[in-house]
DNA sequence: CTGACGTACCTCACGACTAAGTCACCCATT
DNA sequence: AATGGGTGACTTAGTCGTGAGGTACGTCAG
């Protein structure tokens, strides 16, 4: 029943028995879970010529409202990266022809970017292959389980003023 | 109540309702938070003159047995990091006189990494500091809720294989 | 003893990100 | 109409990681 994080907090409550690491039993496994996650997910990626990044942008431009046009500034705040990054990810993918951008209309310095046909093909078919991955991954938590995990990260999330808009 | 997670979820409900995209409730929040936290524990390492990657090292070393030694290959292995980046960490952190390498006198291939004094006094300084940050980015959630979603992250760890040893 | 295979660490080219800075444009105020 | 601060996208330099590959050493069957 000891997974690499028990054998951690072991190893402080030898060397360090006046720190209290408590929150380590937190923090390490949220960041080990996302780690291995992340691999899981990148394989699934991988079968599709995709990586996390450009799921990520692609998937965004997907679900957002009619004509799935955003801004980068948009792609920037949900995907939490810099806008320097946002650029070169959105270079990437039109150099591949998945996604177009076209100067706003009504903002001179805005740009807006949509899904190109063969970008939104690429997403639609990538997308159900992701969710079972996903699906896969979490198997080992009944659903209850999975929603008061969720409910749980999601107190934390609106304790950093993580709220919609 | 809602997050930044819930409005996507009502997203893809909109755009592709054929889709279950439930697992997004927890991934996406696992993704976000661990994000958060990183960009939160980041602060309290740089008042430290550290990043994530140089603590990492040091706070293993810390916490391992008398007297202190690992190889670059225990390193690599908690880290979850390649062979690569862990010769690159221990090469800025030799330079800065906080580790020490050492051959190993049982194995010619094999190097013995500890942490030098001033390594020691560095980590020993920066622990308290990064456990009251730890704890701080909990306080949303009260002990047996962090018990709970600790013993969950577990059950997805142990899915996974991450096993002791 | 020897040869084949595996392991430990390092090297190097490359990729993706950040942080800081640039430039064009928007807009509120005067 | 002018202006000064704010905003949007991009550029560039630097950082840290990966992945492939190299070298030296260890191990073991024959």
């Amino acid at each position: 029943m000891a997974d690499h994080v028990d054998s951690v907090l072991a190893q402080w409550a030898a060397q360090r028995p006046d720190l209290d690491v408590s929150p380590m039993a937190v923090i390490g496994r949220l960041k080990r879970v996302s780690r291995l996650i992340d691999t899981e997910l990148a394989r699934t990626f991988a079968k599709h010529g995709l990586d996390a990044a450009s799921f990520d942008v692609l998937a965004t431009l997907r679900r957002s409202d009619p004509p799935h046009r955003l801004t980068p500034t948009e792609l920037m705040r949900t995907a939490m990266v810099t806008s320097g990054a946002v650029t070169q990810r959105l270079d990437r993918l039109e150099d591949r022809g998945l996604i177009a951008r076209s100067r706003s209309e009504t903002d001179g310095r805005g740009i807006l970017v949509a899904l190109t046909v063969e970008g939104r093909a690429l997403i639609d078919r990538a997308l159900p292959d992701h969710l079972d991955t996903e699906h896969r991954v979490l198997d080992a938590l009944d659903p209850p389980a999975q929603a008061a995990l969720a409910d749980a990260l999601r107190v934390l999330l609106e304790s950093f003023g993580d709220r919609t808009g």
